[in-house]
DNA sequence: ATGGATTGTACCCAAACGGGTAAGTGACGC
DNA sequence: GCGTCACTTACCCGTTTGGGTACAATCCAT
């Protein structure tokens, strides 16, 4: 089953998968409700699900499915991504994460290894996978702290925001600077930005 | 022509447009500099040209062919995209500028629109490049500072990069807060990535 | 050539920021 | 029960930032 909202390459990709004998597309759809829907009825082997979609993200589409079918084989095929993108993908369960200019034998490969149960991921996507760890995971209020900071906003204004004092907002965000290995806000907010830790928008 | 790095894609837009009758793809290519011999030989009525590319951008590729050939009418086809992006764009000369969402009529009305010599926008489109221009225009060293300014580089780190006083700087970065709108650095970088003023990487 | 934008410098001053240190709470795990 | 961690507040203090104003050189265009 494929799941991307372009039509065009939904066209290109199932081509490519119809041109190999033992592979065949069984549905497809670029909305996230329906992939649900025909999930159910077509019960794919395996799911070829893009990361950004209107409305439902592939994250939520991926769980949403492994809920209630939790052998549910899911590769993430995406063109754009930044390290917790494929974190929290792999995190809701999906089996691979390729990118959308991978060599045609890798995704049939891919799509076999993972058909066999297997949990591939390419080296760069594992390195990545790896360097995420590696800066530490920031705690809930920290989060919230740096999304507003990311927003231009001043430690006053975060800390009406979050209705604590200054001073609080000011340890939370020492403690965000450490954990992202950064000297100030600015360095803090593109960096929150570059790895996807907060979204523009 | 079809100009775009992700053979999927460019296999389903080519069967998009050749179920058109009155359409046809005489060449594609995902590389830039084959792109220019590939238009050299084909001479296509129009071209459909990713930004994203490896090596050469869409950008440099559209102003290298327009170059050569000032009469070539490119269609600018990407899938994310700042105001940047689409004002560079249409300066290198593309005739219009489409999201790679476009519905299968839009595209090949748009083809056929360009093809005529007409330069058509979609609404929305048009819009952000209107937003731009409000935007003023920075100049060249403002921009350096902006950009120096966006890698969290402190005022007296720019000066120096730059070889002038901290009161320099700080004078271009009133000027661009006050050309951006904001109130702060922090909120500065944010603008110039959203906008796609400066880029990360 | 007169006016406007660009670039450069300087000074003042108040506000914001960032580092260090300290200390109290509640929750969760062993 | 004790340690750890997240969360909270507080104070000190030096540095950085941002707003205001002013002035001069250069270059471009009307």
């Amino acid at each position: 089953m494929l799941v991307d909202d372009h039509p065009a390459f939904r066209k290109g990709m199932a081509a490519l998968i119809e041109s190999e004998p033992d592979l065949r597309v069984v549905a497809q759809t670029g909305n996230g409700s329906e992939a649900l829907e025909l999930f159910r009825q077509t019960r794919p082997d395996v799911v070829l699900m893009d990361l950004r979609l209107p409305q439902m993200g592939g994250v939520e589409i991926t769980m949403a499915i492994r809920k209630d079918y939790p052998d549910a084989r899911v590769i993430v095929l995406t063109t754009f991504d930044t390290d917790e993108d494929i974190y929290r993908a792999m995190q809701s369960g999906a089996k691979s994460f390729l990118l959308k200019d991978t060599s045609e034998e890798e995704l049939s490969a891919t799509i076999r290894a993972v058909h066999a149960g297997q949990q591939t991921l390419p080296p760069k996507v594992a390195e990545r996978l790896a360097a995420r760890e590696e800066r530490a995971n920031l705690s809930e209020r920290e989060l919230q702290v740096l999304q507003l900071l990311t927003k231009g906003r001043s430690n006053k204004e975060i800390a009406s925001a979050l209705t604590v004092s200054e001073d609080t907002v000011k340890a939370h965000i020492k403690h965000v600077f450490a954990k992202l290995d950064v000297q100030d806000r600015t360095e803090a907010a593109i960096t929150a930005i570059r790895f996807g830790i907060v979204h523009l928008d």
